[in-house]
DNA sequence: CTCATTATGTAGTAAATTTACAAATATTCA
DNA sequence: TGAATATTTGTAAATTTACTACATAATGAG
């Protein structure tokens, strides 16, 4: 599977080593490239005003095997182009337009970190929690938010987890800590001065620290371990819209990485908490 | 531009709706998906151990105009490198797997969910928020972390907002509750019992109810208005991971509709807060 | 200008897709 | 239950599409 970034540009760029009839045929595709995913080989032949061999030929310079191939590769390529821009939302924007745009971005970014996924310090970060005795969740503003998810995922595992909004307490838990405790800060910016600081004091016990935050930040650099999260660049609008998506699902990844490190026996217990919550929901009618 | 993002996400929904051939050349297509944009009719047939006929007419059930169309919409479909089939991690799988099959299912359900996204109601809650005197969010368990979230983000429009995870202090505030009030519940399943007998008491007063929650459930009963979000079936391993991220955008997109409707004269307003949050950070070396 | 080489098109063939229709299966209502 | 009807599925023929082999045209070298 080395598919090629983008057949188009291939195209673009080989259009001078082309004779006559081939050029033909990569200009009634560069001028109608998802047209030409559609049409047959002969009416792409008669758009192009050569015959449809030439057309064959052509795909098979390219490195299809065929003409169909040929399309399936053009679309393909066609297809992953397009859907990685986000955009803003603008003031003319109304109802029927607005809400597709941040759900693409959402779905942008997650496609982004999926694929910059830092799996190493991933799997480091879940032999560490794995390993814990004690784990505390720290994040302010939207952060914690997304600390108080990972309070309630993590809560599964028998693992104690904690969370705290308030900064004052942080830093307190954060001086007593010791060996076995693990202290995980989520961060969008790595910036936030009062959770620098709490991350600074925890640095000096035997705790481990874990962040989930901006690479090279202060934060970062107060860290045992760091899973990096890109900043996407357009992030004037209001802030961390995207940004905590991606760690809540990094989160989850994590979450599941204990689940598996626990091993198949490990399942019961869950069904056991599953079970626990029942009595709490009215049942399916 | 009508092109529907995620073929394969929709035959998987509708696999229940299909009758048995049919069904047959569903599972063929999601069991190996890249193969099938490939294969000729014939092939697909023998696979799927239907006739060709069989094949053609399942194409265009679900748009195509015919085969080769549909191999083209798959390929698109496939083309932008997620696994559109929701899949399970299992006790197999290793660090290399599971976090894009997690990822790959938060993508997933974000467009399943945009591509359903209930506007009418959307835009009606944006008004009812618009228009409110204060604004509660309330949740328990994961949906507390997403109530959080949503506290964060509207904070920034002048609404008082306020969010409280005590069941008791949900009850009291619902019950004293007034004319322009509203009381903004998520659920994922809409069954929690404390959160809907909230629910019942807010419904007493003249407070405005909207929910976030599953279709027809009791807390969407009680609700003046609601936004539906599909419940996947395939919930079952630990329950929210990917929902929560759809409530999350969706709250998202509440927001932007309530900024859209202030106008653009309430942008400084959004820009002094953001300023106000400015000293609290590390500056970027 | 002729020969050799490359480029292009024609026509036929094979393959794939679709349509029309008939058989089989399921469903409805008495 | 059982006949009548509707739906589903398959068969076979028709049509469209793509490919191959070969012939002709164009190009360039000597």
């Amino acid at each position: 599977m080395t598919s090629e970034p983008n057949l188009l540009a291939v195209i673009q760029r080989q259009l001078n080593e082309l004779n006559k009839s081939e050029a033909k045929v990569a200009q009634a595709i560069l001028n109608a490239p998802e047209e030409a995913t559609r049409s047959s080989i002969a009416s792409l032949a008669a758009a192009a005003g050569v015959s449809e061999p030439s057309v064959n030929r052509f795909c098979k310079r390219f490195g299809a095997t065929g003409f169909p191939d040929f399309k399936l590769q053009l679309a393909t390529s066609l297809a992953s182009g397009v859907r990685y821009v986000s955009r803003a939302v603008e003031f003319s924007d109304d109802i029927n337009t607005f809400p597709t745009k941040l759900f693409d971005n959402a779905i942008n970014a997650l496609m982004t970190a999926k694929e910059e996924l830092p799996l190493k310090a991933i799997a480091r970060a879940v032999d560490q929690i794995a390993q814990a005795r004690r784990v505390y969740f720290f994040g302010l503003g939207t952060s914690a938010a997304v600390a108080r998810d990972a309070e309630h995922k993590f809560f599964r595992f028998n693992v104690p987890v904690f969370t705290h909004e308030d900064p004052l307490m942080q830093r307190m838990l954060a001086a007593s800590a010791g060996v076995g405790d693990l202290f995980f800060f989520i961060s969008h910016t790595g910036r936030t001065k009062v959770l620098v600081e709490a991350a600074e004091i925890a640095h000096q016990t035997e705790a481990t620290i874990v962040s989930l935050t901006a690479e090279g930040s202060p934060l970062a650099d107060q860290s045992h371990y760091c899973i990096n999260v890109k900043i996407e660049e357009d992030t004037e609008q209001y802030l961390p819209m995207t940004s905590r998506l991606v760690q809540l699902v990094i989160l989850d990844v994590l979450a599941a990485g204990v689940t598996l490190r626990r091993g198949e026996g490990f399942t019961p217990h869950l069904a056991r908490i599953k079970d626990s919550l029942k009595d709490t929901r009215f049942q399916t009618s």
